[in-house]
DNA sequence: GAGTGGTCTAGACCACGGT
DNA sequence: CCGTGGTCTAGACCACTCA
């Protein structure tokens, strides 16, 4: 079938051209790390000139989704933001060199979903879900709590490893375990006096302030995989924007 | 002297086409709201293609410098950013439109820049600067303290002012009476638990968590025009940002 | 209707990466 | 060396804005 059949005719050329290349990322028909064609390939496949693929090319590259190297191909972008936790707060060794904090996995289990988790991850409501609790330290010192929740459906798997075994970094465990590849997300930062039973897990003072990041975890079609809340002392927050 | 070669030869021509029309905005050459030359004529005169013409304004564009309108040409962004409060605050009313918090300045006062700000602002250790504590409130209830430090030499004009005429935002103010347009930020987030004197101003219960907004503001050449910090209650704040 | 930016073409040559 | 993306040209026609 004709592709620009299958997109709004009355788009600009370029964007039925996005649109696709996106839904052929969204569909896994390339992995991340592998190149997708060429400009050349398609330039040919799509009977359109090289300046309007690389107009489509360039949006998407814009969007994070690929990225360019020349001489070598166009390449379907590996998000590598599990490491996100550096946008907000410093953990970085004097040296300022990064580390992965140790993850700790202090609960599992499988419940039913509660609304605010259904909503977040559009399950109908009552659907299976995995829940764990999650603490991140840094030698030794605990930095952030985390609740994680996961839809059963797709994450079955991981309920059949050994928490001790989940090592610090989730992302890549989805992928290999699970084959779910989370491409992007969405944060939203508030604040607040901690509470008792955070105030013991992050070893602070009752009412200490600390900082919430709650995050919708996407795949490359958009669809959320996994949404977690964490917390941390406000004391180590610390993020910087530019504003135009 | 031909344009090229006040530019490194070795970058590219859209390179140098956008630095040089970035310098032109920088020198205000032309005005906030104003268009810039046509495609056509930056054609002529730079005897580009008009490929490589629009790729250097693409650019500018994405810099959020310049702003384009198809049949009425590219125009020079007016930043509009004082209520960038707005990012990090929620002070929406129910029906969700932007009010804009009325302005009281509490004090104006010149002395020697302490270090920290003569260094945000990139001043000389102790050169003068004007100092003004503002107090932003919504319907009379207090949302945000501000501490506010102006370079002496650019702004000795709003000596001149009443503060109980500034009105409810500063940047208009700068443009108007003392010719500093202000084109961009930086801000740089931290939370801490209110002292005394926040609590008492902000009506907030002492170790009430509140969000610290730093912020330099910079012209269009990018020195830096003003650093204020803010400070609000933690309980309005809500941030969201994407990440990929 | 004149003038602006928006889309698109069909090439050319260059710079870089891997073989 | 070949194949990749990077830069650049010199046009054409369309869509929109404003007088």
């Amino acid at each position: 079938m004709n592709f620009v059949r299958r997109h709004d005719e009355r788009l600009p050329l370029y964007q039925r051209l996005r649109d696709e290349l996106s839904e052929r990322i969204a569909s896994q028909q390339w992995r991340p790390g592998e190149a997708i064609l060429t400009e050349a390939e398609l330039v040919k496949q799509f009977s359109a000139s090289i300046g309007t693929v690389r107009k489509a090319i360039d949006m998407l590259v814009a969007e994070g989704a690929l990225e360019r190297f020349q001489g070598r191909g166009t390449i379907v972008r590996r998000a590598r933001f599990d490491s996100s936790l550096f946008r907000f707060f410093r953990f970085q060794k004097e040296s300022g060199e990064r580390q992965v904090p140790e993850g700790r996995i202090l609960r599992r289990e499988v419940m039913a979903a509660p609304s605010a988790v259904a909503s977040a991850l559009r399950l109908a409501p009552g659907s299976e879900v995995i829940h764990m609790t999650r603490l991140r330290l840094l030698n030794g010192k605990p930095l952030l709590a985390e609740s994680i929740w996961l839809p059963k459906e797709k994450f079955a798997a991981l309920l059949d490893i050994d928490t001790g075994a989940f090592g610090d970094l989730l992302y890549p465990l989805y992928e290999e375990r699970c084959g779910q590849v989370i491409a992007s997300a969405e944060e939203d930062l508030t604040a607040e006096a901690v509470d008792e039973v955070h105030a013991r897990l992050l070893q602070l003072q009752p009412g200490a302030p600390v900082i919430v990041v709650e995050r919708v975890a996407l795949g490359y079609d958009r669809q959320p995989l996994e949404w977690r809340r964490s917390r941390g002392p406000a004391e180590q927050f610390r993020y910087q924007v530019e504003i135009r």
